[in-house]
DNA sequence: AATACCAACCGACAACTTGTCGGTTAAGAG
DNA sequence: CTCTTAACCGACAAGTTGTCGGTTGGTATT
């Protein structure tokens, strides 16, 4: 007697398994057989769930970002907390974004990774930069921030600490500090922010 | 009788093919067979020069980045020239860097292409930033800036310049325009340049 | 409780990949 | 005129993705 379990539950198997390969191996050094041998399916299961290689990396890379994303925009639109506790969460947010997914996240600046790389990029930057923007637009109206700029800052805090933040397992503990410092530094700097408010308002989350 | 060329010779001219088929058809879709088709050698040839697909990719960004790098260094180190001009000088390097390969560039952040995208980025990263740094460190000293972190200052203008002038097809010119104006101006503010000074230099070079 | 339907499942197979390897040949050295 | 060797060749092994006709278990219908 074969196993039959809803879609829904299939898939998120193979998701389960694709996660989990494609944060050891690489998404192009993991193969599709690899998947369905981690799960005891065949071939033509898989492909009755998803289209291609790729199309389980797209699901896989919305499920990762998702929660996240839902995270930072909660933050966001919650006004019991002012815009500098707000903006500080989301970068705390992005900066750490491993919990969960964190051996994958380690794993995603090698080369063989680098598809997955791409695209978790393109959607954390789409999902999280207009959140920022309106974060940003914000304090300028309230008179803590100054720029002429708040979308395009947003792009380059977001794409920054992103790519930054993510090849950093070579760093001493002390490298990184100054790295974040510095992040922050200039996150002040360009979105005019008074000097050290964004960092004391930081230290708040440890 | 067979045709024998130098190994220097039929490296270029692999290289010439796999950047041509590279950017009209990705890296990943493009193959091998599509190679030596193109130039009529055998698959035993290709691998004769070559120990692998990568290993082609990897000497084509090299060949790629070089002349773009050996130029910004040329830059930098004339100093008969301002900090400043030499700075903007670089930064426009950057947002063009078309030229020869252009169609290259703009296939480049396609999903097929990400391997291609990431090691080109990595390269011109490395090869930039301390290139930029060098400039901010001695803007910081001369008076003309001033940041507590040139370095971090460097990393984030190289990275979020690569990245944003990177797929930007699908914008109008007026949003290109006001894209570059704003990077300008975010630049202006975390190195603590004077406002306008590095707009005021950029436009000696149109 | 028999019937019919269909989504989930199966695995052989086609069509392609990359990389290997033993053998061949042009061209320069001695 | 040989000898050596770097450049060259193409058949082949081992693997990959995606397809497709056919099977089977659950569920709704009567």
């Amino acid at each position: 007697m074969r196993i039959v379990k809803t879609a829904q539950e299939r898939k998120n198997e193979i998701l389960d398994a694709a996660e989990e390969l494609f944060a050891a191996k690489g998404y192009d050094n993991a193969s599709t057989n690899d998947i369905i041998a981690k799960i005891g399916i065949a071939r033509g299961t898989l492909y009755h769930h998803f289209g291609s290689k790729e199309e389980i990396l797209d699901a896989l890379v919305e499920r990762m970002t998702r929660e996240g994303i839902d995270r930072a925009k909660t933050i966001v639109r919650d006004d019991r907390y002012p815009i500098l506790e707000r903006l500080t969460g989301i970068l705390s947010s992005i900066s750490v974004k491993g919990g969960a997914g964190k051996e994958i996240m380690e794993q995603m600046h090698k080369p063989h990774n680098a598809l997955l790389h791409q695209k978790m990029q393109e959607r954390l930057i789409n999902g999280v930069v207009p959140l920022i923007a309106q974060l940003i637009a914000e304090g300028n109206e309230s008179g803590i921030f100054e720029t002429k700029y708040p979308e395009e800052a947003a792009e380059m805090i977001m794409i920054y600490g992103n790519i930054a933040f993510d090849d950093n397992e070579n760093l001493t503990p002390k490298q990184k500090q100054k790295k974040g410092k510095a992040y922050i530094y200039n996150i002040e700097k360009m979105i005019g922010a008074k000097a050290g408010s964004l960092e004391k308002s930081l230290l708040r989350f440890f």
